[in-house]
DNA sequence: TGGGCGGATTTAAACGATTAAATTTGTCCG
DNA sequence: CGGACAAATTTAATCGTTTAAATCCGCCCA
């Protein structure tokens, strides 16, 4: 690679001058420039952003770290940080934990090896461990870039948040099965470990003592969040006798294998049973029939989460602030009969 | 951050046993390195990845430049390519061209100015302009680091290349097509400039030849990749009173809107008209009938391309390779009336 | 005893940029 | 003509590592 050195020899100037060129940040004389940017141009010279790095202590890269970045909820998370992140220059470092506590860990040191302006953190910790993971976030020695929390109140005293009232949603889904005449809801969470998990399961609970209706632990099923577990849970409630009347799953792939269970089952869906989902992942519009669900604002929370992570590099000392973002239940022909649907086939 | 440095004060030593010690490269005495490793352990110290990089111009990272990271095809390429990385100690730094030739030329630069170990592209150079890209490629000065063509097989005589046979397995389908009683197939290709688009139609066309049809421009609508353009070719063909019994489109997107239009304009599929798609992503499974396919080895693509490119950067002088995937078609029951077919809710 | 040898350690020079501080150049005015 | 002041340019230190070369040290053996 050509270096500054060998085009300040060329252009017959300092190495300072030619960076005050690239830069821009001291004035330089009109004839001076245009003979740097000749060489430039000649020798096909390119700052080498590693030096630079190491100069400035800025890399503009910022770090994401997602549980899992294959799937489809991410997706969108990750182009709404990517829009907002490329329009201020920045370039993202994406990061998978695979839902490993301890690969979080190993991720967040890497990042900060790497010297990366800042991080964006779907933390997939556990509710009891929260506080011991907060306070070695902080390190002894080290200083951490600021870290931007998504999906994840728990550490809304020192992390600036990006959020979404799961537990409001959850009830309103729940409701609305009610309303439909539902009073035997069986609901298959993702591991209620995880914060938002157990938020969505308290909706529903609450929902359901709301309406006089007791919580039967029979009708409790916890899985992982893959569509596999639905299907096992459905299968699982089916061959203890277990009788209900609609199938409220905390994630659409979830619902999605319940709905395969009920219908090589032979039950009519949503006439025997009602189905709900969450997260509104276009496959719930694809299936027939599509899928009730929360429409999550997935876009809009990475879009939130590096915005608010530009205003934490710029103002390090600027207090934590937690961004609660809305979100609105979708009602479709799995719970409701005559309920229309498109499919949605924008963006896969 | 505390540097090294500050490590070696700590311990007593030099900076250079410190380095010795962390990168095991040449001897240190065991209480020595002990020693080091204690003061390492209470001062918190983490290597600085950006001064390495800069001293040892490796950065151990790779770029990946993809036409659109946030289509569902390339989720799979990505984790391939993830996997055999992080195996090997790389991390990857993933980058979307959005089908754009100039963006395309633009990551590749501030590929080169970060100081990436190696890139991985799938370029979307038309065919007519790859030469001259190729060219730039080498740049005048600029030593590139090496590169791993997917997809492409534009620049096999320089760079290797990750590809699979999109004629022999477009024919497939079109024979599948025609054996099955069909003779007015309307095809829908995505850009024909693409290298890989213009495989799948030549695939198509000659097999027209083969079987005595002679191919007709009305039955051949050409698109970007989107399901409207699916859905939109077919209602043009329809508006203009084509008539064809079958539908074969260059990807699962574009099948899936041409079933969309069909449905809506009371169609039977297959009965009236079949329908056939391309790469396998999963909502072909999901949709009824679910489409007929090509299943594009898209994770051992990524998984491929990553374990040629690391070959590469082990021995830059050998000799380009071209590495050829297999593929199979997957019949289902938009083409065939009673074939089965199970949802695919695996990775999503 | 002293020279030679090899392993452990340190010195010091990179890597390629940025940036204070010092220096040069140029301009204007008394 | 000379001095003052501002603008342009250069010098040199620095960021945090790695690494070739130099040095040190202990040991063995003639």
């Amino acid at each position: 690679m050509v270096s500054m050195k060998e085009v300040a020899l060329h252009a017959g100037v300092s190495v300072a001058t030619v960076s005050n060129v690239i830069t821009g940040k001291r004035s330089v004389s009109e004839n001076v420039r245009r003979k740097v940017l000749d060489s430039i141009e000649q020798m096909n010279y390119q700052v080498n952003l590693v030096a630079r790095g190491l100069k400035t202590q800025r890399t503009n890269t910022i770090g994401v770290i997602l549980p899992d970045i294959t799937k489809l909820f991410f997706q969108k998370v990750i182009i709404g940080i990517l829009e907002v992140a490329s329009l201020n220059g920045y370039r993202i470092n994406i990061l998978s934990s695979s839902y490993d506590h301890d690969t979080e860990r190993l991720l967040i040191n890497m990042l900060k090896a790497s010297c990366v302006d800042g991080i964006i953190l779907d933390s997939c910790v556990s509710i009891d461990r929260a506080r011991a993971w907060a306070d070695s976030l902080e390190g002894k020695g080290g200083v951490m870039p600021p870290v931007v929390s998504l999906e994840s109140r728990l550490f809304s005293d020192r992390l600036s948040s990006i959020t979404m009232d799961n537990a409001l949603y959850s009830g309103q889904i729940t409701q609305h099965l009610i309303d439909g005449g539902r009073r035997k809801i069986l609901y298959v969470s993702g591991p209620l470990h995880i914060e938002h998990e157990r938020a969505r399961f308290d909706g529903y609970r609450n929902c359901l003592l709301k309406n006089g209706i007791g919580p039967d632990p029979v009708l409790q099923k916890s899985g992982t969040y893959l569509s596999e577990s639905g299907y096992n849970a459905v299968m699982e409630a089916l061959n203890e006798n277990v009788r209900f009347d609609a199938v409220q799953a905390s994630n659409d792939q979830a619902a999605i294998g319940a709905l395969k269970i009920l219908k090589e089952r032979g039950f009519r869906v949503p006439d025997d049973v009602a189905i709900s989902g969450f997260d509104n992942l276009f496959p719930s519009t694809l299936v027939s029939p599509a899928i009730t669900t929360v429409d999550v604002p997935n876009y809009e929370m990475g879009a939130a989460a590096m915005r608010e992570l530009l205003d934490r590099i710029e103002h390090p000392d600027a207090p934590p602030k937690a961004h609660v973002l809305d979100a609105r239940i979708i009602v479709r022909a799995s719970t409701v009969k005559d309920a229309t649907s498109q499919w949605d086939l924008t963006n896969w």
